[in-house]
RNA sequence: GGCCAGAUAGCUCAGUUGGUAGAGCAGGGGACUGAAAAUCCCCGUGUCGGCAGUUCGAUUCUGCCUCUGGCCA
């Protein structure tokens, strides 16, 4: 049903594989590096691994992003880890233009591109297209923000059902940052945000080939649960806190920007503040982790035409997974 | 062993002048287009510790028991 029409080519494939943070993601990429030469003759390449992950792209998110290590990377190389400074803004379009790139990169050494991360918007946008919206701008953006605290949401929400009838219909009021993120591309575009949704261009448009979806979720959510507490536990063990320290120590970055809003981070940063205590800190930081993978969960129940797998060993999820491409 | 205070949602607690109960946190469901590990929306039935008594009716009053904490021996 996702075969392209315009390129058949059987080496075009585009394998995507996600899941809720610390189901061992990273794990079944690397297992699957492992199986690609013996399993998939079709690439004579092996894989490239591209990583889909808001917080790994920061350079200095290491241990709290759980990061592949340097050893690891060395021996699987990950695309699109460490690329931007964390004073900087890395977003959903940046993702869809470089993933399109390592994309047609990895096909020209004949590799199998595998996509394989937990930043459900990245993953959404590049299979069904970000629309080409003007970039942010940071004067309009505060006035827009200034303008929310002053007037109210409900001036602000009334404003884009008087220019924007269907996004205002899928925005919350109170959902500032949508919203604001509306009339900010109104006033930037001259044009409704819905109306230029319905331009963007999906990776059938884009690329083209034979996309595979694939998405590890557990059965039942307490093991991974456990998890994600003695993972938070070793990140700490692993100098976690050194590391915020030492990207506080900067001078530049501040909690209002993604890199430091990162889950772990922020509520490190708040600890080493002084405004909570470490306990505090610790217990926050678990249950920010667990909401992001139910959050992810979310996106993933919701989502059509993707091949669910049952957590598990990494050899066997590799295996699966393979089976899934030989089967096309 | 004696005295006192507790025992109510997964946790911390409020409350019911006797008509079967509600906050915070945790948890669950959902939305998602240049901040997305973000941002936002919705969701509270639980033998009110156990057994008996009084009562039309007990989580609430009484008695006994169990457990927990404190004080005294």
């Amino acid at each position: 049903m996702l075969c392209s029409i315009v390129d058949n080519n059987p080496a075009h494939h585009i394998l995507i594989l996600l899941g809720p943070t610390a189901v061992g993601k990273t794990a079944v990429a690397c297992a699957l590096s492992d199986v690609a030469a013996s399993r998939l003759p079709s690439f004579p390449g092996g894989v490239h691994i591209i990583s889909v992950d808001s917080a790994m792209v920061y350079r200095g998110l290491d241990i709290g992003s759980a990061k592949p290590s340097q050893a690891e990377q060395v021996q699987y190389p990950h695309a699109l880890i460490d690329i931007c400074d964390p004073s900087q803004v890395y977003t959903a379009a940046d993702f869809v233009s470089d993933a399109d790139r390592e994309i047609e990169q990895a096909w020209t050494r004949g590799q199998l591109p595998v996509l394989v991360g937990g930043t459900m918007l990245y993953a959404r946008r590049f299979i069904e297209g970000i629309a080409p919206l003007p970039s942010s701008d940071e004067d309009l953006r505060s006035d827009l923000s200034e303008r929310y605290a002053r007037e109210g949401a409900d001036v602000l929400h009334a404003e884009l059902a008087a220019a924007d009838p269907q996004a205002a219909a899928q925005i919350h009021p109170h959902n500032a940052q949508r919203l604001l993120r509306a009339l900010e591309v109104i006033t930037l575009s001259g044009q409704p945000i819905s109306k230029q949704w319905s331009e963007q261009m999906s990776w059938q448009d884009r690329l083209g080939g034979l996309l595979h979806t694939a998405a590890i979720v557990p059965l039942d959510r307490t093991p991974l649960y456990d998890r994600i507490e003695q993972r938070f536990d070793a990140m700490l063990e692993a100098g976690f806190v050194e590391e915020v320290s030492r990207l506080q120590a900067r001078g530049d970055l501040s909690p209002q920007l993604p890199s430091i809003r990162a889950v772990g981070y922020r509520q490190c940063w708040a600890f080493l503040a002084g405004e909570i205590d470490e306990a505090t800190f610790r217990q926050q930081a678990i249950v920010a982790t667990r909401r992001l993978a139910k959050r992810q969960m979310t996106w993933l129940r919701s989502w059509k035409n993707i091949q669910q797998i049952p957590w598990g060993d990494p050899q066997a999820l590799a295996m699966q997974v393979v089976g899934q491409i030989m089967a096309r």
